[in-house]
DNA sequence: GGTGAATCGGAACGGGCATTCCGTTCCGAT
DNA sequence: ATCGGAACGGAATGCCCGTTCCGATTCACC
């Protein structure tokens, strides 16, 4: 009995939905969250029904959300991205606001705490993608125009030196945070420990004369992962 | 040295092998840098039917020689550790033997030449792992002598600041070296533009006055990746 | 040349996992 | 109370991959 001109999608999230929908949705929450999980824990090769059972559904409910495996690990890159690019706005706001925010510079602070935050690591694709799908390229626009913000501002700030990018930053957001055999805490300390020493870098680069030869452009990136 | 892991003892290896013995020992070789290849290639996942493709042998001959694919990718781990050791020595012998031999300082060199190296990135333990086997062990053990001897130089030198570890050293190696989608030139040069903001960090650590707190220890490192 | 042993290559086996299919359950409307 | 259909869980399917097995091949020695 859907509505007679119902489209493909059902957008108006917001009212309390009727029962059976309002568990289909909260199963597609769970699953998201029990995927995070799960990758995050046993890597990319956890299966399916690893993931069904972590969210306490069956695998029959996943395949109906997210048609396929990789669709799902999809769903959770975009999520994350989003994440990143919230963040980093958040972050650029503060040191915008508060010229003095802190010795570490907006990109520092974002890089932080985006290796603390909850929202784990931002997944890789999954191999030879395809051209980058629409929502996925909003949320990276997104979080790129984040970053510019703040390279602008260190920049300024003369916490960094000239040449380095927005997709510097990305870079180091992967090279700050390789799996480590560690509980959580200690491979966050470390984590941090490596970003405070490559800060600390920067801000030598960015005083002294030693320059840093340009970064990668953002276009090159975000194109060397797809297609 | 032939032995993949341990033989009933025919260990006379000089003289011109018989034939036959000789294709046998050529095939070894040929799947081990076939395996490294491939498994640098494709990730952990890639078959043994690939390497054994890779090798121009056929799988049978394969698992004649490695009972396992772990057992495999164990021979490549020792492999990869043994040549980290022989770099660290030579590199230490270097910097001992001409003390000016360069602004990056032992440890920085030794980070250049093994993320640029031939041998590719060491590889991580397949993941629950037993205790580690004797040969990894001793392999382990030259590599940390290595180590201690160009942290030991550069911090006497006045390029490293106290608190920093072998253990560090190698988990700089991890971090500087995540795969990336560029080809192999690409790739090196962002690896080396953050090693050289790292060790532009540990200088300006070096010289002033902020300390770097304690880095982890040795068996600490080593033994969060066995048992 | 002929023979036995060691090695080879690849077909066959078994298990695990992504994906599909279907009988059951539950909600809302009649 | 009953019915229609949407959503559910999990069994069944098909494929890929690690591993095993075996007949063919090759070489050393006679």
């Amino acid at each position: 009995m859907p509505s007679p001109t119902d489209g493909p999608a059902d957008e108006r999230a917001d009212r309390p939905l009727p029962g059976r929908k309002r568990e289909a949705r909260a199963n597609d929450t769970a699953v998201l969250a029990a995927a995070r999980e799960v990758f995050a824990t046993q890597g990319h090769g956890a299966s399916m029904a690893d993931v069904a059972r972590h969210a306490g559904v069956g695998v029959g409910s996943v395949y109906r959300r997210y048609p396929t495996k990789d669709a799902l690990v999809e769903a959770l890159r975009v999520h994350g991205v989003r994440e990143a690019a919230r963040l980093a706005a958040e972050v650029a706001d503060e040191v915008e606001r508060t010229p003095r925010e802190g010795a570490d510079g907006g990109v520092g602070t974002f890089l932080a705490r985006q290796i603390t935050g909850a929202t784990g690591p931002l997944l890789r694709p999954t191999g030879a993608t395809g051209p980058l799908p629409a929502d996925l390229a909003a949320a990276t626009d997104d979080l790129r125009a984040g970053l510019e913000r703040l390279v602008a501002h260190d920049r300024a700030a003369g916490v960094l030196p000239a040449g380095f990018t927005t997709a510097d930053v990305m870079q180091l957001l992967l090279h700050l945070r390789p799996s480590l055999p560690f509980p959580r805490a200690e491979a966050d300390a470390l984590h941090l420990r490596y970003l405070g020493l490559v800060l600390s870098g920067l801000r030598a680069r960015s005083g002294d004369g030693e320059p840093l030869g340009d970064g990668p452009r953002w276009d090159e990136w975000v194109g060397a992962w797809h297609d």
